[in-house]
DNA sequence: CCCTCGCCCTGCTGGC
DNA sequence: TGCCAGCAGGGCGAGG
């Protein structure tokens, strides 16, 4: 499923065929994914032209000379086809730019959204007003870890997961992190020793940039907007491996943590 | 504030 | 072959 490097890919891949050119028409071929799609949606972006694409946590924003930013989040399912010929029944959004190519957000479990934001207040949406740092950017670092995850009881695990903690991480490489890391995934937040968090940041960073270089993950539907596939699922060391051998020579095991899935080998992580 | 749990949604898989 | 339960899980709200 799409997490950051897949949404990091993507809009990669967007800003391709979107930077520059103008947006000729929108059809929403449903009212709602996960919330209802802005009512204005199409007659906001129709005549835009997109100056450019970025990235906030699992966010795409897509940045337009009007005065609201298109934001979309991939959920678990979503992904952009680029010219796909026919639309199926899942392509609930469907773009047409100036320059003849048409874009498709395709979302088959509909965990996605799309929302317009005032360009000048971004920060100040709901969604972003309370994301922690980037992983990949300056403000995470031991120490943040160390001040967020005092006295905290929580499972490390669980506190990686939280989005005011560290934006952007989802189930995927947080098993892949704490792996690399040796750190237990059930091991309480206030009682990871600093020389682990100082270990798990570099090993954060390093799984998602090599994910980003190797295209995206993918589970069964991520498709990057080029209709490739990502090529970084090979490399998971833990996520999914359940009964494989680890890295270390040790078993990978499965525990239930909030309700979904951890993956970690309990001979090398501590 | 902290923590847990359930809901949303559909496609795929495994068991019978 | 068909049916159905279980699973995938990010974000969010409810409740303890």
């Amino acid at each position: 499923m799409p997490e950051l490097p897949e949404v990091e890919t993507t809009v990669r891949g967007l800003a391709r065929v979107l930077e520059g050119r103008t947006i000729t028409r929108v059809e929403a071929r449903r009212a709602d994914l996960r919330r209802p799609f802005p009512v204005d949606l199409a007659q906001a972006l129709t005549g835009a032209r997109v100056t450019g694409l970025t990235r906030r946590a699992k966010y795409g924003l897509i940045h337009t000379d009007r005065d609201r930013t298109m934001v979309f989040h991939l959920g678990m399912s979503g992904r952009w086809r680029i010219d796909p010929g026919e639309i199926g029944k899942h392509d609930h959004l469907v773009i047409d730019t100036s320059d003849g190519q048409t874009l498709a957000l395709n979302d088959a479990r509909r965990f996605g959204s799309v929302d317009l934001v005032d360009t000048a207040r971004l920060d100040e949406w709901p969604a972003f007003a309370a994301l922690g740092p980037e992983p990949l950017g300056e403000g995470l670092t031991a120490n943040h870890l160390a001040d967020a995850f005092a006295n905290r009881i929580a499972a490390v695990k669980l506190l990686l997961l939280d989005q005011r903690i560290v934006a952007g991480l989802g189930n995927i490489y947080v098993c892949e992190a704490l792996n690399r890391a040796k750190i237990h995934p059930e091991r309480e937040g206030g009682k990871v020793t600093k020389a682990s968090l100082a270990r798990l940041v570099p090993e954060i960073r390093a799984v998602l940039e090599e994910a980003i270089l190797a295209g995206g993950s993918t589970l069964r539907d991520y498709v990057r907007p080029d209709g490739e596939l990502g090529y970084f699922a090979k490399d998971w060391r833990v996520y999914g491996r359940e009964g494989e051998v680890c890295p270390c020579g040790g078993t990978v095991l499965r525990v239930p943590q909030g309700g979904r899935s951890s993956f970690f080998c309990a001979k090398c992580q501590k």
